[in-house]
DNA sequence: CCCTGAGTCTGTACGCTGTACAGAGATCGA
DNA sequence: TCGATCTCTGTACAGCGTACAGACTCAGGG
C-alpha cells in the first residue's frame, strides 16, 4: 500500500460530524450547512468535500453517531427481560434523536445504514434469536421494530420547532390539543371525542404503549 | 361579512397544488421550487405568496391532496372484513406515496394535519370502534397505525431517487440485495445470514407482514 | 538533495433557492 | 368617480450546494 502524499490533514470526518452535531443542537437543523460546518471547524467551505461527497454524506455520518451514541449494553443483560430490554434501548434512542428535532428529518431521508446502525440492527437481532424467533421471523420482526421506532420519532419530532431544543413532554402535549380542540365534532365526531388521546400521542406513554402491542404482536406469531 | 375588493384572483389554491404535484411526479422532489411552480401555472414566483404563507404550508397541501386522493369508501364498506379493509387501504395508501418518492420526504416533514387527513383519522377510528375496542384504545391503535404505515413507507422511500419515479418492486429489491452481501459476516454475523430476507423488507410482502402483526397485538389487548 | 506528483486546502464563481419590499394594475363599494 | 383593497410583477437580498482552477505541502524515487 503506498502512502499518499501531500500535507497532513488538518480535519477528520469525525471534527466534521461533530461539527454538524454541534450546529444541529446549538442551532437547529437550517444552520447546519457547509458553510457553517467549516466555519466552525475553521476552513473553507470546500474543504469539506475533501472528507465527504456531498452534503447527504455528511447527514448520514452525523445520523449514525447519534445512533452509535445510544449504547448497546443493555441489549446483551440477559438478567434483564428482553421485553424490558428492547424497552429501555427503544426508550434511550428516541430520547436521543428527539434532542436534535432537526436531526430526525434526516433520519427518513436517509434510511440507517452506517455502522453504528449496522450494529444496533445485529444486536436487535440476537435479542429477537433469543425472544424464541426464527431467523426469518426475527429479521422481519426487527425491521418493523426499526419502522415503529423511527416512525413515532419523526411523527413526534415533526410538531417539534427544529430551531429550538424540544420543550418538556407535558408542555408539547398541552400545545397539541389546543390543535384538537380546533376539530369540528359534527364531522368528526370519533377524532374530537378523543382529543385528549390523540394530544398524547406525542408522548412517552403512547409509545411505550405501541411498542408493547407490536411486540406482542411479533411474537405471538 | 364585507366582500373584498380587488381584481379576479387568476389561480388558486388547487391550481398551485396541482403543479406542486406534477413536478413531483414528473421531475422528482429536488424540482419543486416555488419558481417551477409558479412556472408551471404562468405566474411570477411571489403571487403563490397569495395563496400560501411559504413553501411549507404548499408541501402540506400537496401531502393533504395525495392522502385525500386515497378513497375511503374501502372503509365503509362491512360486507368485508374489517382487517381487509385496512390492509386495503394501508396498501392503497402506500402505492399512491411510493408513486411519489419526492414526496415522501414532506410526509413525515409536517405531520397529516390536513382536512383530508382528518377525514382519514376519522374512518381509521370507525372501522377500530367496528373491531371492537375502546375509545382510547382505537385512538392510540390508531395513531400506532399511523406510525407503521408512514413509517414504512418513509424507509421504503428512502431508498429510492426522489428525482425518478419508483422501479418495480423486484429491481429495488435486488438492488438492496447488493448492499447486504457486502456486510462482513464476521462482525454481523446474523445481518449477513438474512441478507435475502433483508433486502425484502423494500416489498410489499414485508409490509403486509408488519401490518398483520401489529393489528393482531392492537386487538389483542 | 531536489524533483515530481499526489493530495489538501483556498478563492472565486455559477446557478439556484425562499422570500421581503415596493409598486402597478384591476376591481369593488360608496 | 373616488378611494380602498386586493392581486400580481419586478427587483433584490442573502444564503445555499458545489464545480473549477490553482496554490501550498509534503512523501518517495532519482
Amino acid at each position: 500500500m503506498p502512502v499518499k502524499p501531500g500535507p497532513k490533514r488538518s480535519l477528520s470526518e469525525e471534527a466534521i460530524v461533530g461539527a454538524a452535531l454541534k450546529l444541529l443542537g446549538e442551532r437547529g437543523g437550517d444552520a447546519v450547512s457547509m458553510r457553517s460546518i467549516a466555519g466552525e471547524v475553521g476552513v473553507a467551505p470546500n474543504a469539506i468535500y475533501t472528507y465527504f461527497p456531498d452534503k447527504a454524506a455528511v447527514l448520514r455520518a452525523v445520523v449514525d453517531r447519534l445512533v452509535g451514541e445510544q449504547s448497546l449494553d443493555v441489549f446483551a443483560d440477559r438478567t434483564v427481560p428482553w421485553r424490558r430490554r428492547i424497552q429501555e434501548v427503544a426508550l434511550g434512542l428516541r430520547a436521543r434523536l428527539l434532542d436534535h428535532p432537526g436531526a430526525t428529518r434526516l433520519l427518513l431521508g436517509a434510511p440507517m445504514d452506517g455502522p453504528k446502525a449496522l450494529e444496533f440492527g445485529e444486536r436487535l437481532l440476537d435479542v429477537l434469536a433469543e425472544a424464541g424467533l426464527s431467523e426469518e421471523d426475527a429479521a422481519r420482526a426487527s425491521y418493523t421494530l426499526i419502522v415503529y421506532l423511527l416512525g413515532s420519532i419523526a411523527l413526534e419530532a415533526a410538531e417539534l420547532d427544529p430551531a429550538k431544543p424540544a420543550p418538556p413532554e407535558e408542555e408539547r402535549v398541552a400545545e397539541r390539543r389546543k390543535g384538537f380542540e380546533a376539530v369540528p365534532a359534527q364531522a368528526f365526531p370519533r377524532t374530537a371525542a378523543s382529543a385528549d388521546v390523540m394530544a398524547a400521542y406525542i408522548s412517552t406513554d403512547q409509545f411505550l404503549w405501541g411498542l408493547e402491542r407490536l411486540v406482542d404482536g411479533l411474537v405471538r406469531g
